[in-house]
DNA sequence: ATTTCCCGCCAAAGG
DNA sequence: CCTTTGGCGGGAAAT
């Protein structure tokens, strides 16, 4: 990034000869240079990337040619040649329209920077001016420039809850541009927002941004639809098939039931505004429909667990397509798209899931599940949960003020540790945030929260009334100094295992992170955020917890909670419902709304998944129907304590086992995490399995951080 | 070796 | 024709 950004300003800043130059080239370049370019170089990639980027350097390229166009600029090749690098040359060469127009503007300001990249940076920005050529400097390395990063950057620049009466447009140029990409990835992005109607499409080049507000009417239109197809089963077969052997076949359950179209249909418009107007013009091919589509496996899922096959095989099957495995893999590699964005939305998050078989990469949903109850109830239920959370802060409050000032004087801790997941602390975060996020929504503002309490934002913030952030745990957002950020988080988490987690414990984490937050300006549009991985901070929170686990690896423990998932519930009730919008001006949201994260566990779990869960309703559906408003309250607490949980899984139970037979997978596992709980959820199904965070994770973005590390 | 997934060619959709 | 959208898959970085 860093480079990038020098880039752009060089471009912006057309003093510079060199940049000069580069400008040109890239100007003239254009396509064309590619020619050029072919020619000489050539090295490893393809022929055609590397033109581009190189005559864009800013380094460099002095010297080679002058002024021509030629194009591109040879070097490259000459050592290593930067693997990329440059991206934001190309890009201005790649589209020169875009180009001129930042010209003229000059509008767009070098904003990002974001947090990881700076240490690379700096080192090479030094370099650079002296003109080290050579080697690049830097490596931008291929996670700066990934999608999931990228689409932070973006939805950096727009307010989770914009104002009701607000229309923010996003030109795509604009945004490609000022985050130094090319087009093509925006339009990545924008498509899976566009399929959770974050944004729309407005016109040509401009998306109208609509923020989260709408979120969970669309979540809970998806689930329905998901509902109405078979998904659930069709997952539940496809596990149970490939538990066999590899056999692979599709085709199996019916999945087609319904027709596909139907479904589609649905999908794209659901909510939105204009309401009769497209007619669904578009040909919505994949991307758009897949994102839905995979969003719905994860709200249909008890497990709220997917793995990338299976998806895989669902989305493939019913666009019948040949059975190849060459699209399997295509579509394998959308979903990484897919989700990576919906990482970054933290909607769901990476893990592992062992099978008997071995590891699959796998995600989780983390974000708002039940909603399923209409909006009414929703209400109430937020209301209730509002005064339980106020409750609840206000007698912690103290407790979070202790925190705070932990959080000052303790720096951080080693975080990053192997073993433990700490399952809790997850929790606890998104606890925290849910009920943060609550608070916000019903009192928003006011202060009563904590006891800071935000005043703060003020006029700014105005705009976007709470930051609102992403709102996981593990991305946060943070304006200005994510290090403070960070280290709150931490110490939270410290705190929570002292007190040894309680619901209070939560609350108070949410007070912590809502002054945190509100601690935070809110700026606007290209804040750089920062979101920390929160798979460090679980780790420290594991290896806290359990110290010594460490080497020890069995684990057990497990259990865990459960959790009421049931959440979920049943369908049948919510389908009724529907409904779709209907006009209101929205206003505010709903209040609320869903939320509850609710992931306890984080660390490996298994995932369940019964063959054929016939009854499954048994939990939820008792909870669901009877008590309505106050049932979401239970859950809640029931979250909140976490270790008590169990009781209450007495019924819901949803059997934890986790160890269990298989020998222990633990043994295996626990190499890379023990666990911490599990959760199954009902049915003691026999294939279960164990899923396990990812340790990839954390690694991606922030290595530098956490000053002391232990190791 | 496997998993993740960036990059950008190139073909549809507009215009 | 040109531009905007976006499917698609090679193949390299990350693990």
């Amino acid at each position: 990034m860093e480079v990038n950004c020098l880039t752009l300003k060089d471009l912006i800043s057309p003093r510079q000869p060199r940049l000069d130059f580069a400008v040109e080239d890239g100007e003239n370049a254009q396509k064309e240079n590619i020619f050029v370019d072919r020619s000489r170089m050539a090295p490893k990639t393809p022929i055609k990337n590397e033109p581009i980027d190189l005559s864009k350097q800013k380094k460099f390229t002095p010297e080679r040619n002058p002024i021509t166009p030629v194009k591109l600029v040879d070097r490259q090749q000459a050592e290593p040649w930067t693997p990329t690098a440059n991206l934001k040359m190309l890009i201005s060469a790649a589209s020169p329209d875009i180009r001129d127009r930042e010209k003229k503007k000059g509008l767009f300001r070098p904003i990002e920077n974001k947090d990881d990249a700076f240490t690379d940076s700096l080192q090479l920005d030094v370099v650079g001016d002296s003109a080290v050529d050579e080697f690049e400097k830097q490596r931008p390395s291929r996670k700066q420039k990934s999608l999931g990063l990228l689409c932070q950057k973006f939805l950096a620049r727009y307010p989770s809850y914009p104002l009701s009466t607000e229309k923010t447009t996003i030109s795509l140029d604009e945004v490609a541009v000022s985050l130094g990409v090319e087009r093509r990835r925006i339009y990545d992005i924008v498509n899976v927002l566009e399929s959770l109607h974050l944004v729309s499409r407005v016109a040509k080049n401009q998306y109208g941004w609509h923020g989260r507000h709408s979120l969970p009417k669309t979540l809970k239109n998806l689930q329905r639809l998901g509902e109405e197809q078979k998904y659930e089963e069709q997952m539940a077969c496809l596990q149970q098939k490939e538990l066999d052997l590899i056999d692979y076949k599709f085709g199996e359950r019916k999945k087609d039931g319904d027709p596909d179209s139907q479904e589609q249909q649905l999908l794209d418009f659901p909510e939105p505004d204009c309401p009769s107007s497209s007619a669904n013009s578009r040909k919505d091919k994949s991307l758009r429909i897949m994102s839905q589509k995979f969003v719905m496996l994860f709200l249909v899922s008890k497990t709220k667990i997917v793995t990338l096959d299976v998806a895989a095989k669902i989305l493939i099957e019913e666009s019948q397509d040949a059975p190849d495995h060459s699209k399997f893999k295509t579509k394998v590699r959308r979903l990484y798209d897919i989700a990576n964005v919906l990482t970054s939305l933290a909607l769901i998050k990476k893990v592992h899931v062992t099978e008997e078989r071995g590891r699959k990469p796998a995600f989780k949903w983390i974000g708002p599940v039940d909603f399923s109850s209409s909006d009414e109830e929703l209400v109430d239920v937020s209301a209730s949960i509002q005064v339980c959370a106020k409750q609840k802060l206000a007698r912690h409050v103290q407790a979070s003020e202790r925190i705070q000032r932990k959080v000052n004087s303790e720096p951080s801790s080693p975080y990053r540790e192997e073993q433990g997941s700490g399952g809790y602390s997850l929790e606890i975060g998104s606890l925290a945030a849910v009920y943060r996020q609550k608070i916000e929504d019903n009192s928003q503002g006011k202060a009563f929260a904590s006891k800071r309490v935000v005043p703060p934002s003020s006029s700014l913030d105005s705009v976007a009334p709470f930051p609102v952030l992403s709102v996981d745990p593990e991305y946060c957002v943070n304006p200005l100094a994510h290090p403070v950020f960070s280290v709150a988080q931490t110490d939270l988490q410290a705190f929570s295992m002292q007190n040894g987690l309680n619901g209070q414990v939560d609350v108070s984490l949410a007070s912590a992170a809502s002054a945190v937050e509100s601690l935070k300006p809110a700026l606007l549009a290209g804040q750089p955020l920062v979101y920390v991985p929160s798979a460090s901070l679980f780790m420290l929170y594991g290896s806290l917890q359990e110290g010594p686990a460490s080497g020890s690896g069995s684990e057990r423990d497990d259990r865990s909670s459960e959790a009421p998932a049931t959440v979920e519930l049943s369908s049948a009730p919510s389908a009724q419902k529907r409904l779709c919008e209907e006009r209101k001006p929205q206003e505010e949201d709903e209040p609320a709304t869903k939320r509850q994260s609710r992931e306890y566990e984080d660390g490996p779990l298994s995932l369940v998944m019964p063959k054929k869960p016939s009854d499954s309703t048994d939990l939820a559906s008792p909870k669901t129907m009877g008590n309505r408003a106050s049932i979401p309250l239970k859950d809640i607490h029931v979250n909140g304590q976490l270790p008590a949980a169990e009781e209450i899984s007495g019924k819901a139970t949803a059997n934890c086992f986790v160890s269990s037979e298989w020998g222990n997978p633990s043994r295996n596992t626990n190499v890379e995490k023990p666990s911490k709980e599990n959760e199954s959820t009902k049915e003691p199904s026999l294939l279960q399995y164990l899923c396990v965070q990812s340790p990839a994770v954390t690694s991606s973005s922030d290595p530098q951080e956490h000053p002391t590390h232990t190791s």
